[in-house]
DNA sequence: TGATGAGGTTAACAATTTGATAATAACGCT
DNA sequence: AGCGTTATTATCAAATTGTTAACCTCATCA
């Protein structure tokens, strides 16, 4: 459960800017709206939005001067910017790209891309892990809390799936007793020490399968083979 | 200073994958070719590509089956993904996002475009340096917790590894045994004269290596060769 | 309402690994 | 050779983890 992205739109060309501003609410954003760019480096100062889509002609201040200005200041550093324009000619969409803006799409464009390439730019930004991941014979499914193991379906615990699931969100990785605990048990609960290795225990024998190495004094890690 | 980054291009075309492959190394990227979906999941199994340019319409495995199998794996997690294709339909290109990829190109495309949208997704991506140390054959694994010696997997026990980390990180300087007990044993533990020796002798019989030092009446260095 | 069972935790003990020490050998220097 | 230092080795104690069974809690259901 993320927060809420706050998207701004800058186009001076009111219908488009009601049609987006429909579709990413639909979609679950908060859109904020502005008609130049000036408005646009207000609107962009007062909410910082995640996300800043920015026609290129626009009155006042053009999108490309509006991603330079922004581009310069540090507090926007972690807001994505594209240029949504007509103008589909090769050195503008170089140069706005240049400019430090994260893609840069032509007009017209149909609501499901835009809504698509806006979730694969927030997606990428929170690097967003899938719902399924797979290492070789090994399936885990965060989404049902499923394992499945060459097609088999293994039944894990809740406790026993957040700990195979942490430990397989990084590979290789040690993880630290400590931070096991606070991450699967959470900071306010206090366990004895035999805990995790009794959970340990249990999914190396419900998996059967090599793929938990304890690392003496310091941690588990996930491998396979 | 970072690291060149790693292309898999995935066309099967010839005459395509030689334009790109020509530009993007003109760029100062290290590209990877394959001409068909399964060369490319192989291709990108054994390199590890940080970016992987995907044609939808190929010869055995399409594009789209590719990105799924890929972006279900996690060590694939930091590789972008995108789609170059002569098909420019709607529903493909959402569909190719909601894959997972990272952005949908359609051909043709001109080089200085491409270049320009592949620059912006590496500026993007965020990088975080791996917490390893390398030392011409020797490789020192902080998050793993393991160390190479010439892609063989060493075993440290953990106060060998903090003693090794100790002393790499410095390499040529010469440790104190004061300093390396302080350091490794911390300032309330009293251990005896030769317990430093011990170690030191434990961690060169491992590595089987000469990179550690003894500086009579002063302490260790690390240096290779 | 009490029986049942799954999930989770703990205690007790076994097994294993690690780390420290002591004893002795080897080294380097004067 | 004598001295101080480091290397080597075996050994033992301590720390850590593995295993098992017992226990508690809670939801479910007859």
């Amino acid at each position: 459960m993320s927060i809420v992205k706050k998207i701004l739109i800058a186009d001076d060309e009111p219908d488009i800017l009601e049609i987006i501003q429909f579709n990413l609410q639909a979609e679950g954003y908060e859109v904020i709206t502005a008609h130049n760019g000036n408005e646009a480096l207000e609107a962009a100062k007062k909410h910082q939005p995640n996300l800043i889509i920015l026609d290129i002609m626009m009155p006042g201040k053009n999108g490309i001067e509006v991603c330079n200005i922004l581009r310069m200041q540090p507090q926007f550093n972690d807001s994505l910017i594209v240029f949504l324009s007509a103008l589909s000619d090769e050195a503008t969409e170089v140069r706005g790209l240049e400019t430090g803006a994260d893609d840069y799409l032509t007009k017209p464009i149909s609501p499901k891309v835009l809504i698509s390439k806006v979730n694969a730019l927030f997606r990428r930004l929170n690097n967003e892990e899938p719902d399924v991941v797979k290492f070789g014979d090994l399936i885990i499914d965060r989404e049902r809390y499923l394992i499945k193991l060459k097609e088999e379906e293994i039944i894990l615990a809740r406790k026993e799936f957040e700990l195979l699931d942490l430990l397989a969100s990084k590979p290789g990785k040690v993880f630290l007793r400590n931070d096991i605990l606070n991450q699967v048990w959470g900071t306010e609960v206090i366990v004895g020490d035999r805990t995790i290795d009794v959970h340990i225990r249990k999914i190396r024998q419900k998996l059967n399968l090599n793929c938990i190495t304890t690392v003496k004094g310091v941690g588990y890690k996930f491998e396979m083979q």
